[in-house]
DNA sequence: TATAATGTGGGAAAAAGTGGTAGAAAGTGG
DNA sequence: CCACTTTCTACCACTTTTTCCCACATTATA
């Protein structure tokens, strides 16, 4: 499971550490796509696998549909990582998110995202503000009756 | 269950000690994260991966989750009890709570929180103003036929 | 007071992170 | 089609950070 957040230096070649934790998630092979919101997105090779497929069960006809392949399928290049647990994000991917030097990597559960810390420092502003989190979590059902 | 509260150092390294009483139910595998309120939240394997479940069967597509995600993963860490039972506390999270030195380690039941020393006085403050409490808990219905 | 359990701190070894260099591949022009 | 240039990729050596372990101090208990 891919959790945390870890800072890290995206080179000028375009190499960016993966966390420790993460790496050996990714040593079955895995992919770097662009995400919802202004970041990229690295899924394992099994989890890919399964967006995949849900992407291909949907309606070719539906425009909505035709949209979120584009932004998945053609974003998206098969990465590894080299001897001292780097992956090579591809020039593509930089421009869209901006990078320049550093980046935030998030983890996310089956997936982990990379942004830049200002677009990053924009969701934890959004993410902070503890009032609207009462309300966030409630939709979450943390009761004793359902969860405890 | 956590139960009862403690006074314990953090570290310069940023590490915890978990309360004696405490060690046993962490054997299992533990996970630390970002609480309401301005501490932290320690709950067992069990307990998170039901909360981990529950934010993984809504719809990526929805903004509001992937806030909740990023509010949520992102700041999860998994954590193990040393060989003198402590455990390590994430750069991240110290900061985003502000600990230098002294922390309050507060049992809740399924889990337990982490507060600096002041932030949990607020807290109690606001506990001992009885006159308050008569109208807070008014809402709460804590009757034989709701719990026991 | 003695003994066991708990709490504190520091040091050494291992792992993680950084940057640079050389070799290979791809691209370009003659 | 060949030679040259440029970009990309893999490897290597060094620095920094983290983690693990051990020894000592303190508190609680009998």
């Amino acid at each position: 499971m891919f959790l945390g957040q870890f800072q890290h230096n995206l080179d000028e070649k375009g190499r960016l550490m993966v966390p420790a934790p993460f790496r050996q998630m990714l040593e079955g092979g895995a992919y770097i796509t662009q995400g919802f919101d202004r970041c990229l997105m690295v899924l394992t090779d099994a989890y890919f696998g399964q967006v995949y497929e849900r992407i291909n069960a949907m309606n070719l006809a539906d425009p909505a549909t035709r949209l979120l392949r584009r932004l998945i399928l053609s974003n998206a290049y098969p990465v590894e990582l080299d001897k001292v647990g780097r992956i090579l994000v591809p020039q593509n991917l930089r421009q869209f998110a901006g990078f320049d030097g550093e980046a935030i990597v998030a983890g996310q559960g089956e997936y982990f995202e990379i942004w830049t810390p200002s677009e990053w420092n924009k969701q934890m502003d959004e993410i902070q503000d503890t009032q609207a989190n009462t309300q966030r979590f409630s939709t979450l059902n943390l009761s004793g009756q359902t969860i405890g």
